[in-house]
DNA sequence: TGGGTTTGGTTGAACTCTCAACCGAACATA
DNA sequence: TATGTTCGGTTGAGAGTTCAACCAAACCCA
């Protein structure tokens, strides 16, 4: 099929900033993160989600949801911050399948000495370089693409199983 | 220092629905792209990048800084594209030193079997979420997310070395 | 109750990326 | 010409991700 819808010259420059702006902050993000605190942003966001949830602890499943993470990446990950001590994993007393992981006080106190150099990153590349207006434009935007890719990305769950 | 300027409630959502668009959409586009042509979208890029330049062959550095990429990494995906006999690599003829990559036949024409269906994803979960309004306010944060990292990462470049 | 299917999760191999170390060529300086 | 430094690029090891295969527990249904 030869009717594809190419992009305009125009298109193509704006999809090429998007592209160069989200590469260059995830990987300045990861860098720091990495550097000072020796952990990867997605592991960052385990541990963020594993202390917000009742008892710092969750089903690898439900925390693979929240994380956007497939269950194969998230059961490595966690053997990674299991090892570092950060993440305890725990059998499922309802479901004798299941297994939870929860976070550590070592885990919790990795996250808060993270957290302010993260956090930092974030507002001096995102927030602090663009206009009130821009991040609620910016919000907007995303949520109308992540709406757009979850009808497209349940359909792949359906046929493919695992995500 | 605890003076960290923490995230407000909302800029938080915004950061969320920010990383979950960036990452579903960028593993998704990965997801295609591997699957229907056997290639991450770097390694298209590196493509892209070497079928716009003249003779379609580019010094190495000069295509890891159009790629956003390390030199590193570079040279290790122009191995890889070179095993499957989509680049090669040749001699400098003016600075022994380096090292030029040319796009070759079947490099170009994996490019041309590969770029409709990459376009028509970027097209579906991108453009035609979005209305023209949005892309370009997209555009111009783009730009100034990228303008704000370029500064910052031109330090890091100082420091390091190597980027 | 038994057999097939789905679900929750893990594992290993292949691949990509990062980081640091390295090498030879080019350049600068004396 | 000799020597120290920078530049262009590669390499190998370690870490993270993906994909497919796998296992056991749970569920479904005859």
């Amino acid at each position: 099929m030869s009717d594809v819808r190419w992009l305009s010259t125009q298109e193509q420059r704006t999809w090429r900033s998007f592209m160069t702006a989200v590469t260059k902050l995830t990987e300045h993000l990861d860098r720091q993160l990495q550097r000072d605190s020796r952990m990867p942003v997605a592991y960052y966001e385990i541990l963020v989600a594993l202390s917000e949830a009742p008892a710092r602890a969750m089903r690898m499943s439900e925390l693979a949801a929240v994380c956007h993470s497939s269950r194969s990446r998230l059961s490595h990950a966690v053997a990674r911050l299991e090892k570092e001590g950060w993440v305890a994993r725990r059998a499922c007393p309802s479901d004798r399948r299941g297994s939870i992981a929860e976070l550590t006080r070592a885990g919790f106190a990795a996250l808060e000495a993270a957290a302010p150099g993260h956090v930092t990153a974030v507002r001096e590349h995102l927030f602090d370089v663009l206009t009130p207006e821009q991040l609620s434009q910016l919000d907007v935007i995303c949520r109308a693409v992540d709406e757009g890719l979850s009808t497209e990305c349940a359909k792949v769950r359906e046929e493919l199983g695992d995500f």
